[in-house]
Order: C-alpha cells, then structure tokens, then sequence
RNA sequence: GCCGAAGUGGCGGAAUUGGUAGACGCGCUGGACUCAAAAUCCAGUGAGUUUUAAUACUCAUGUGGGUUCAACUCCCACCUUCGGCACCA
C-alpha cells in the first residue's frame, strides 16, 4: 500500500479539477436550485489565516453536500476591493490600490483553492472593476432617481487620521472602525441615502426570515423605533414655539423645565440679552468637543439658562429654558420637555441646578416623600389636574387625543436611525454619478455615460481639507452638464464600500451581464440566497444596507423579493492558540499555507469543522489536528489495504459473521452525518465518521458478506466526500471508479436498518441508575417491570421499601418509585 | 446601566420532547512492535470511598433554592465570562 501522501493528491486533484471545470455551476430547472454565500471579503495584504476559513470550509463543506443531494447550486466567490481598507493597505505601502488590489485577490484566490473550495471562479467579480461599479453607480441614480438619495450640509463625523466622514455605523464608541481615533465633527455638504424612509419596512420584515436571533435583535435596536407624540411649546413673550417630542405624554405634568441641544435654531432668537454670552460660550465648548467626550457617561450634566420661559399647554405653568448637550439635536426635535421626577437625566440636571422635581406618577408605596432617584416606571398619575388616578397607559392615550384635539401636538414615530451618510472624500471608490452645473444645478449623469471611470491618478492620498483626491484632478472634475451641454463640474466624492457590496449577491447571478446590474431572469431563478453566512460584525451595517437597497429595488419593480437572505448563519471567531485574536501585529497568525505543507487541506478542513460547534468561537491548537490527520490516515489504510474476511455466501462456521451489524452502522452513519449538515453540527458529524471508522476496524477479525463491505467502504468515501475533497477522490479512483466521487449521489439510508433490536433497558430506583439489562426492543410495560424485579441490584434499593409505582420509557428504561 | 449568549473531566467538546452525564478527539498512563526512537496498534483514563479481585456505593454539568418518579435540560435568585447597545427623550 502506498502511504498516505497529500502533497502529491492534493497538487493532482486541484489541477484535474480546475481543467475540467468540475465545480462550474450548473443551472437547470430539473433540480431544486440552493445560493449558498459567503460574506463578500475585501483581501488583505496578510492574505487568509486559519481563522477565516473558519467560515469558507463550512460553506463549502455545505455546499458539496447539497450538490451531491441533487441541487443545482450557486457557490461564488468575489472581492469586496473598493474602500477604506484597501486603499489604507495601499497608502502606507505606497503602491497604488488598484497594483495591491489585484495581487492579493490572486492571493486569496490560491489560498482557497489551496483549501479545496468547490467555488465557480467563472463568476469572480470585483466591485472595483468598472464594469461592476458602473452598476454601484447606476443604483446610486436608482435611489437619486427615487428620492432617496439628497446631500445636505450637516455637522458629520470625521475622522482626523482617515481624513474622511464616517457613517454612524463605522463608529465605535466614538472612536472610528478601522483607526481607534477618535472621530470629530465638521459641517461638510454630504450625500445621504435616506435609509429612514424604509425603518418600518426594516423592521416587519425581520419577521419574515430566520436570521440569528441576536442579529434581528440588534437590527431592531439599530432602528430603535419609539412611538410618541410630537407637540409644541409656547415661549413667554414671544411668536416662537418649540416643538418637543416625548413618548411619556403622561409625565407632561412633571415639566418642569425645557431644553435644547446646542446646534437648536431657536436659541440664537430665543435667548435673552443677559444671557447672549453665557449661552454663546457654552455652545462652543459644546461644539468643540468630541463625540467622545461628549457621550462620556461620567460626565456631569450641565447647561446654561438662556433667559426665556416656555409655557405647558395642559396648566400654563411657565418653566425656564436651558441649553445643554445632553439633548441631541439629530434625535426628535433637539428638544424635550424636562420632567426630573421621571427620568434620570433630566433628574441629574434638576439636582445640579436645584430645579422642581415634582413627582406625577406615583411609584409603587410612594407615600410623598422626595425621590432619590427617578422613578421611570409607569404607575398611576398624581399632581395631574383631571388626569389623576389615571394608570400611565391610558394617561398617555388621554393626553395625546387633548394635545391633537387642540392642534398643539400630534402622535409621531421616531427612530434611532439615521439615515446613511455614503459620501467619502477617498479615492478609492465608486464615483458619486453628479454633475453640478450652474444654471441647471444638481445633474445626474445620464445611464448610457456610465460608468464615471476613477480616473488613474498619481496623488490618491487624502486630504485634510474635507474634498476629495479628486477634485485635485482637473480632467475628471471639468466636464459638461449633461442637460445644457455648459461646463460643469463633477461631484468628487466617491461611495463608502458598503455600497458595492448592497447588491453583489445579485451581480453572481449573471456577472458578465452587459445590459443591467444583472440578467432578471438569472435574479428569478437563483435568489433569494438560500443561506448567507459570515461574521456577526456586519449585523447592522452591511446586512442594513443591503436589505435597504434590496427594498428599493422591489418597490421599484426590478426584483421580486423582499428581503435577500432566506437564511444567515454567523461563525465564531477563530482564536489563536494565545487566546487572542490572530492578527499580523500580534505576530500569531496561522496560514492554511503552512497547515496545509504540514498536513493536508483535508486535514484542515476536517480539523476546522471537528473542533467545536459552527457558531461558536475556538481557539487553534497544533495539537488536535493530529487527531484528525490520524483519522484520514486510518480512513486511508482500511480502504486501500484492510479487509474482514469477505464472503459471497451463507458461509457455516468459522469467524462471527457482522453483515448486519455492519449495514446497520452504515445506515445509522448516513442518518447521522445527513441530518447532522442539515443542521450545520459539523463536529459531531465528523464524530460519527469517526465512530464508524472505529467500528470498521474492529469489524476486520469478522466475517463479512461482499457486497455489505463494498457499500460500507463506498458509504464512508461519500459521507467524507464533502470534508475532505481531494483524499475521498484519490480512494475513489483508486477503488475503481470512473467518475468523480463530487457528482456521486449522496448516499441515502434506510430508516428500517436504523432500528435496533435490543436496547439496553435502563432500571432506576427512585430515579438512581441501578441496574441496565439487554433486552430486545418493543417489549411491554409488563415485561419490563419483571425484568427491572428480578435484578439484584435493583432489589437491594427496594427490599425495606414499598413499592408505590413504575415510570417507563418505552425501549428505554423503567424507574421503580419506591418507599 | 440596558439587551443578548454562554458556564460540563487536565483540554476542545457530546448528550431527541426532562429519561444511562462525559460520545468523538486531544493529552496523559501502561503494554505490543523496534537495537532505539518516531509512526502505528491494544488497554486504561471525572473525583472519592470500598474490595484480594470482579464489583459496589457516594459525589459531580458556575452557586443557592424550587418543580418532578427523574433536571446539564424546566422555574426563581445570584456569581462569572464574552458579545452588543449606551444620554435616542
């Protein structure tokens, strides 16, 4: 026997492979279609680690079986190549994006068929092509054509070391995503998509597909829907109100001050002589500050009055107005109506300027004595004129039909959300389609000249001054409106990455469509994504935005499906053996380069899927792959050199015959490992593999018929056809076939040579394990109880004891209950 | 602070609807093979008590209660770890 030697099969197999275009996918209607996706990546300089094919292996894994269960199925792969990332790689390399961009795609591209990916590279796409970004810019028009794209000149995140505006979701804790620093504001005129238009929809739809529980939680968050009433204030001595919105319009009675976020329009007319400086002072500092310092929690409240009253419409009562930075100016209306007793804030800031705190929902046993906290519970309405006994509940429904019925006010729904800031001044990036001309103003480029190509441009190095690379580029900015035919200019912003990977999962349908984003009817047959799996990193920013557009498309007639994916699983996180995350600078990280020259990619593969459950996290050791690569070789040696002792016929005497046994084992392997991928329980499918394996080996002393060895060591190479691709094809043409084990069907079981025909009954006494007997299956009640009475052991429990009742579990076990 | 997930041998992890806790693997121990080692193969391996031995018993799934004939699984309280959100009125 020759020994087990990956290099040499692996090399042969991934040539064979790739010639005859084994994993091309196949569309046709004869068979139920399966889109199985990964995450779209952007590839990075440090090319794979053993940690991302955490992800890849599975979805291989997964789609290798549906293949072989008889789905035409969809396994693509691409390059999320445009944005931040790459072009950071780029500039402290100092090698132009476009140079990195393709090197390390083919980088990644070898480091996954290294591993045995089964993916169709005949439908490879990168959105920093331009005939891929040409269709990132024509939905940019889609959206601008809806109403849905507009730019405003707002306060915006900007990072100082990026030197770039960053979406509310690119920060984290005030710091941004890809650098740690800590992000500032700055009025730039920037483009939105108004994402807000879409939060209801965002929201119901969660319903409709089965996500982790987790992501739809956080999505839900992320939106942060708030009913309430939205309502206006009247200020003393002047013409001005000021709308405030609230969902507690039970606690109205409680105001007892006003306030207003910095940036609130109304302050400059609304704040008193005396007052102009103080109120002027502390909005600067107020504007000065971080974000971070901003959020700080352990920042005191504080604020400045600014010398007006404004006046509660249910008593006419007159409360002073303050600014402060508590109140944000991006949520509501950059104003509430202050009520300390019922809320912790506006209690923090009450205590520190010794303002009114007056209890108007009565918290459980309160008996009138001053709080010490607020109380933001509901409870019953006190100090609340003819609202009192009132529970909040209908307190709130009351109020709000008296501010409506008096015009002052009127429901509204508000939500954490904001909508998405796409503008970035990069130059790695999709053009925004604009022209800006003077006397025809904000210009969309006509369809038939897209794409607006990136120019090729030596100086791609951002800029401090809030414009783009571009706009230093003479020839890309001068142009001509596409209306008037006068000169122009183009926008020079281009489009955040999230954008380019909004719609990729539909560019794999039909990526070298030449007449659309891509062929509807490709879009019919393949989507919606059967399953979509990656990490939960994304959950509220790509898997948002990508429902969003997927929403826009539908409302505008060019996709026939709500939501992209039917079914999202995320991966935990591969650790280093360090505990810690792998990553370059650690100087931890472990290549499937190195994995693969030590052992075999089967041996990977087997060991990623092996050590622990899918979604949860695992730490890589160099131990345990030892304890699969011994199982491949063990699978190796019994297929090419061990054999029981085979027979064609009833044979008479000699050795133990096991034919049964033995079909059974195999039938109750492939029910295992079958429903086990179904679920995506890899370890334990591997475990059975194992088991049957072991069990094999303990068979070859044993007596078999001929026909039951060869479908046993024939099921054993399909079940291990998925996980490990190139050793299962080596032992199958070695075994003499003439097809590629990666066509075969997958093997199916039958569920009578499941069944047992003994099953060790279980006899407790009072509850206790006593005693466990072979007995044949199906017997009764009866019989059980007779069994469980006769065993010694069991009678030593029972004995002293009367005997008050039996528990039994058919084929299982019987509990005597005794006293 | 709020929301969510998870705590099982020396380690990674298994355990249908509550029904044999620790599958499978790593590691470790002993043995076989070998001049020797590696590899491979065989056996053992939660802790404790008991027995010459086979055996048997007690304890044990983060902690403390509860429901149940029976709890890793269900309920209540708490502890720890990880993840998310964090002035959203």
């Amino acid at each position: 026997m020759e020994k087990y030697n990956p290099q040499k099969i692996e090399k042969k197999w991934r040539i064979i492979w790739e010639e005859s275009k084994i994993y091309r996918t196949e569309e046709t209607l004869e068979k139920p279609k399966y889109y199985c996706l990964d995450f779209f990546p952007y590839p990075s300089g440090d090319g794979l680690s053993v940690g991302h094919c955490k992800n890849y292996i599975p979805t291989d894994v997964f789609s290798r079986f549906k293949k072989m269960c008889g789905y035409s199925v969809l396994h693509p792969m691409g390059w999320d190549a445009f944005g931040q990332p790459a072009e950071q790689e780029a500039i402290n390399k100092g090698i132009h994006p476009k140079i990195t961009t393709e090197k390390y795609t083919a980088n990644y591209k070898r480091q996954l068929s290294l591993i045995g990916t089964s993916y169709d590279w005949e439908r490879e796409i990168n959105s920093s092509h331009p005939d891929y970004y040409k269709w990132t810019q024509w939905f940019f028009l889609l959206l601008y054509k809806r109403g849905l794209a507009y730019r405003k000149k707002a306060p915006v995140n900007w990072c100082p070391t990026c030197l770039t505006v960053l979406a509310n979701e690119e920060i984290e804790d005030g710091k941004c995503w890809r650098c740690g620093s800590e992000v500032t504001k700055r009025d730039l005129m920037q483009w939105f998509f108004k994402i807000t238009d879409y939060a209801d929809y965002l929201l119901k739809d969660l319903e409709t597909i089965d996500w982790p529980e987790k992501i739809v939680l956080m999505q839900q968050n992320w939106i942060g829907r708030s009913e309430g009433i939205e309502f206006n204030l009247k200020v003393k001595n002047s013409e001005k109100t000021i709308p405030v919105f609230t969902t507690r319009p039970d606690t109205i009675y409680g105001m007892t001050f006003v306030v207003l976020a910095p940036e609130h329009p109304l302050i400059n007319e609304l704040t008193t002589q005396e007052f102009k400086n103080a109120v002027e002072n502390y909005r600067k500092i107020a504007y000065q500050k971080s974000e971070i310092q901003r959020l700080a929690l352990e920042k005191e409240k504080d604020g400045v009055f600014i010398g007006a009253y404004a006046i509660n419409p249910m008593n006419n009562e007159e409360v002073p107005i303050y600014v402060t930075d508590y109140v944000l100016m991006t949520y509501g209306t950059g104003a509430i109506m202050a009520v300390p007793a019922h809320d912790e804030r506006d209690f923090e800031f009450a205590k520190k300027y010794n303002l009114l705190i007056r209890v108007v929902i009565s918290p459980p046993d309160w008996e009138g004595e001053e709080l010490k906290e607020a109380y933001t519970g509901k409870g019953i309405m006190v100090n609340s004129d003819e609202y009192n006994g009132l529970p909040s509940q209908e307190g709130i429904e009351k109020i709000c039909n008296y501010l409506d019925n008096k015009g002052i006010g009127r429901r509204k729904v508000n939500y954490k959300m904001r909508d998405w800031l796409i503008s970035r001044q990069r130059y790695w990036g999709a053009p925004i389609p604009i022209i800006y001309c003077d006397a025809c103003g904000e210009v969309p480029v006509p369809e038939e000249d897209l794409p607006v190509l990136l120019p090729d441009i030596e100086k791609y190095q951002p800029t401090e001054t809030g414009e783009s690379p571009l706009a230093k580029v003479q020839e890309f900015v001068n142009t001509f409106c596409p209306k008037c035919r006068k000169l122009a200019k183009r926008e020079t912003d281009t489009m955040g990455g999230f954008a380019c990977s909004s719609w990729y999962f539909l560019r794999f349908t039909s990526p070298h469509y030449k007449k659309g984003p891509f062929n509807p009817d490709k879009v019919k047959y393949w989507m919606p994504v059967d399953l979509y799996v990656g990490g939960a990193e994304h959950a509220v920013m790509h898997l948002l935005y990508a429902r969003f557009w997927t929403k826009v498309m539908y409302d505008a007639n060019i996709v026939n499906f709500r939501e992209p994916f039917n079914k999202l699983l995320n991966q935990g996180m591969m650790h280093a053996p360090d505990g810690r995350l792998m990553s370059k600078s650690k100087g931890n990280v472990i290549t499937p380069d190195e994995v693969v020259a030590e052992y075999s990619a089967d041996a990977l593969r087997a060991y990623e899927l092996f050590l622990g459950p899918f979604e949860q996290d695992a730490i890589w050791s160099d131990r345990g792959i030892n304890g699969v690569f011994r199982f491949l070789n063990r699978v190796w040696r019994l297929i090419l050199k061990e054999k029981p002792l085979i027979f064609t016929k009833r044979p008479s005497g000699g050795a133990e015959d096991i034919s049964r046994q033995l079909q059974k084992m195999t039938h109750k392997t492939i029910k295992k490992v079958t429903l086990d991928f179904e679920k995506f329980k890899f370890n334990t499918a591997v475990a059975a593999l194992m088991e049957y394996i072991n069990f094999l080996y303990s068979s070859l002393d044993k007596k078999v018929l001929e026909e039951i060895w060869s479908e046993t060591i024939d099921t054993l190479m399909l079940l291990l056809a998925p996980i490990a691709p190139f050793m299962t094809e080596e032992l199958w043409e070695r075994t003499g076939h003439k097809e590629s084990i990666h066509i075969q069907p997958w093997p199916k079981w039958d569920e009578k040579l499941t069944y047992e025909e003994k099953f060790t009954l279980v006899i407790q006494v009072n509850g206790k394990l006593r005693d466990r007997v072979e007995v044949p299956v199906g017997i009764s009640d009866e019989e059980m109880k007779k069994i469980a009475l006769k065993s010694p052991n069991a009678q030593k429990f029972i004995k002293d004891k009367e005997i008050i009742k039996f528990v039994t579990v058919p084929n299982k076990l019987i509990n005597i209950v005794a006293k």
